[in-house]
Parts: structure tokens; C-alpha cells; sequence
DNA sequence: GTTTTACTTGACTGATGAGTATAGGGTTGT
DNA sequence: ACAACCCTATACTCATCAGTCAAGTAAAAC
């Protein structure tokens, strides 16, 4: 009944290191190019496997992005997620956060599947919504519930947990998160880090016990 | 020596509302299906003007996009920048900024054109920065303009004013933001109701004077 | 009327790229 | 050995589209 088959097949079986290949060529040249400049011909060539291969494993352009997507997005979050908050200590974790989280936006790889999953808005939405739910949804919950403990353990004062980690985390959706968006340059370090401890001053201030 | 003669030239003048029409047609392809995806044809076809028609006016594809953004940046933010705030009520100033951003931000044409610019990013940079500087930065500089006519007045007790401008603002820039840029749908009003309340209050809160 | 410029139509070139066909070589289980 | 499956290479079809060419029509200045 089940399709997969956990017996091993007659043949040659499929080698994933390839498979890996073609996934790691695929995202690097989407999240350059974006979805029409990219060809399937140039990724084929990219990962040292012919055009006719990548059909084999996806049946056509539009499920090689998808995959591609589903692939990046897991991990891409993970440093800011598996990061280990006290309750006890909300400037120290929350200063955490925050530099971890800047330190996501300002990465190459994540601005450009930001930008990917922008451009092409309207045209994939099942993909849009996988990245939500793993992406910024994901990471607004992971605040939340910290800061729920933090109003649990007396150290803040908060009304809404999700409503205050939104507000923290798109402090640093703004101006210079924009301007990265848009290609027209990073911000210098030591300006991230005047406007991090502004924006946490400011929540701290906001949120106190 | 000046390009532009007043004087009537000789021939068949040129007719702006074809140029309009063209320019009209154009932005609305570029910003609903992306640079790549609309291509001159249809363009013209739209605009009901010959394909030549479309290269008399403009040398290229990306010369006609360049001008597209251009025309359409210009008043895209005018509802925005032209409210009158009164620096002896910083809550109903703010409440009327924040008012109109998050009904700029949620409006579809404005969002179809966060979009491709962010879709387009490092491909034009010339049309990026033109973007930037009367789009988000304009919104900035305007609102810090007023925060210091309120620190003046000493309603409100503000450190650095275009900081604290791109604070505001950029707390309507969150999750419920990248929703919609994601074509996931906008919240239910209310909603952003209740987020506008918030936002106002902890920034009111933090700066009060 | 003549010239000059704007505009149209339609066909054309050249490039790019998605997806297919086919034929052959490689690797495995039976 | 043989069948079944993986992979490759090359060549192909078919469609789209940017940009051009040519020949003609429309409207304005002179």
C-alpha cells in the first residue's frame, strides 16, 4: 500500500550525494538570479550532472524551486531558534536575541531568500507560506514564549507575548533592514550596534516590571 | 545649447497621453508580474500603441522600467508625507502617522511595488536607490522632522530623532507586513487596529517626556 | 503641396530556455 | 547472464521574447 518501499529495489540505486548537489547548486543560483533568470540547464552544468538527471529527480522547474525552498528554509533559522534564554535575566537574553536576529538579517543567504520569496509573491504560494510558517512566524513564536516566562518569573511586565515579540523583532525590519533589501549596502557594524541597544533600551523601557 | 527647445518643432507632434498610457500599462504589468514576466508585446497591446510605438518613446526594456518606477514613486507616498502634525499632541500626530504608513503598507499597489523591488535587487540599482530615497528614507526624515518639533515643544523627550522615527515606523514593518508581502493575505482590520494602539502606546510610553 | 516627424502594421532575426527523445553506458539484484 | 534501473550525452522541438527592418499612413509646420 505504501509507495515507498523500504525493500531494497533491483537496480542501480539513486546516489543522494547528487541529489544534494543539485539542491545546493539549484538554491545558490535561485537565490542569486531569482526564479526566471535562473536556467535548469546552467544548474545541471553547476552541479556536474546533466540536464536530463535533474528531471529525474524533479519533474519539472517549478518543483526543483520548491524543494529547494523546503531544503534552505529548515536550517536557515536555527541558530536563532536553538538559542538558550533565561527568564530570569531579560536584558541579557533579550540582547541575545536581538544580536543573534540582526546578525540573521544582515546574512548574505538570508537577504537573498528574503528577496527570492518577495519577488515572487503571488506566484508560488504554497512555497511563501512554508517559508512563513518555518521563517518569521517560527521565530516570532520562539520569542513569545520566552517572553511569557519572563512575565511568568516576575522580570517583565507584558499584556501580549506575541504582540511584544513582534514589536521587538521588527525594530529591526526597518530602514537599514530596507536598505539591505534593496542591494544598496549594509550598514557599518558599530551603527548595528548603536541601534540594537537603542531598540532594546527602548523595549526594556516600554515592557518593565 | 539647451536640448529641450520651447520653440514648436516642425512634424507631427508627439502625443503625452499615448507616453501616459504606455507608462500606465507598463507599471502595472512590471508591478503584478515582475520584470521578467511582462514582456513589451504586451505592453503595447495594453496600452493600445504599436510595439515600435513603445521603442520610439523608451530605448529598452529596462529604460521603460527605470521610467515606470520613477513616475510611480513620486506620488506613491504623497498621502503619507503631506499630513499636517501638530507638535502640542504627539498622540494624535502619531495616531494620525500611524494611521496613514499602515494604510500605505497595506495598500496593494504599494505592496506590488515593495515586491519587485526587493525582487529586483541587485539588477538595478540605479532604480533601487531612487526608490530608497523617496520612498522609506522620505518617510523617515519626514517623521524625525516632526519628532524634533516635539521634543522642541517638550511634549515628548527624544534622543536621537531619526532613530526614533525609524523605530515607529519600522514596528509596522513586522510579521503581519511580511504576510502580506507574501501574498498570505492582510490581517482582519481590527487587528490592525489593535496593533496601531500598541505600537503607539510603547512608543509613547518609552518616550515620554 | 512639401517636408518633417509621429505612429502603425507585420514580418523578421537571434537568442534563450523548458522539456523531450533516443541511444548507450554503468551498477545493482536475481 | 540478464533484467531492471540509474545516469549521461547530444540533439531536438517548441515557445517566448527583445529588438529591428521596411513600407506606409497621419498630422503638424512651412
Amino acid at each position: 500500500m505504501k509507495a515507498g518501499h523500504e525493500t531494497t529495489r533491483r537496480g542501480r540505486p539513486r546516489d543522494p550525494e547528487r541529489v544534494r548537489r543539485v539542491l545546493e547548486a539549484a538554491a545558490q543560483q535561485f537565490t542569486q538570479l531569482g526564479f526566471d533568470r535562473t536556467s535548469v540547464e546552467s544548474v545541471a552544468l553547476a552541479s556536474g550532472v546533466s540536464k536530463m538527471t535533474v528531471y529525474s529527480y524533479f519533474p519539472s522547474k517549478e518543483a526543483l524551486f520548491d524543494a529547494c525552498i523546503e531544503d534552505r528554509c529548515s536550517g536557515l533559522f536555527d541558530l536563532f531558534l536553538n538559542a538558550e534564554l533565561d527568564p530570569r535575566d531579560p536584558h541579557a537574553a533579550l540582547l541575545r536575541v536581538a544580536t543573534l536576529f540582526l546578525a540573521l538579517m544582515r546574512d548574505d543567504e538570508v537577504l537573498a531568500m528574503h528577496r527570492m520569496m518577495y519577488g515572487s509573491g503571488g506566484v508560488h504560494p504554497e512555497v511563501c507560506r512554508a517559508f512563513w510558517d518555518q521563517g518569521p512566524q517560527h521565530c516570532i513564536d520562539h520569542l513569545a514564549s520566552y517572553l511569557a516566562a519572563t512575565d511568568a518569573a516576575g522580570t517583565l511586565r507584558i499584556p501580549d507575548f506575541h504582540r511584544a515579540a513582534d514589536q521587538f523583532l521588527s525594530m529591526f525590519l526597518g530602514g537599514s533592514h530596507i536598505h539591505c533589501l534593496l542591494g544598496l549596502g549594509k550598514p557599518d557594524p558599530a551603527e548595528d550596534i548603536r541601534m540594537l541597544k537603542a531598540n532594546l533600551e527602548l523595549f526594556l523601557r516600554a515592557y518593565a516590571a
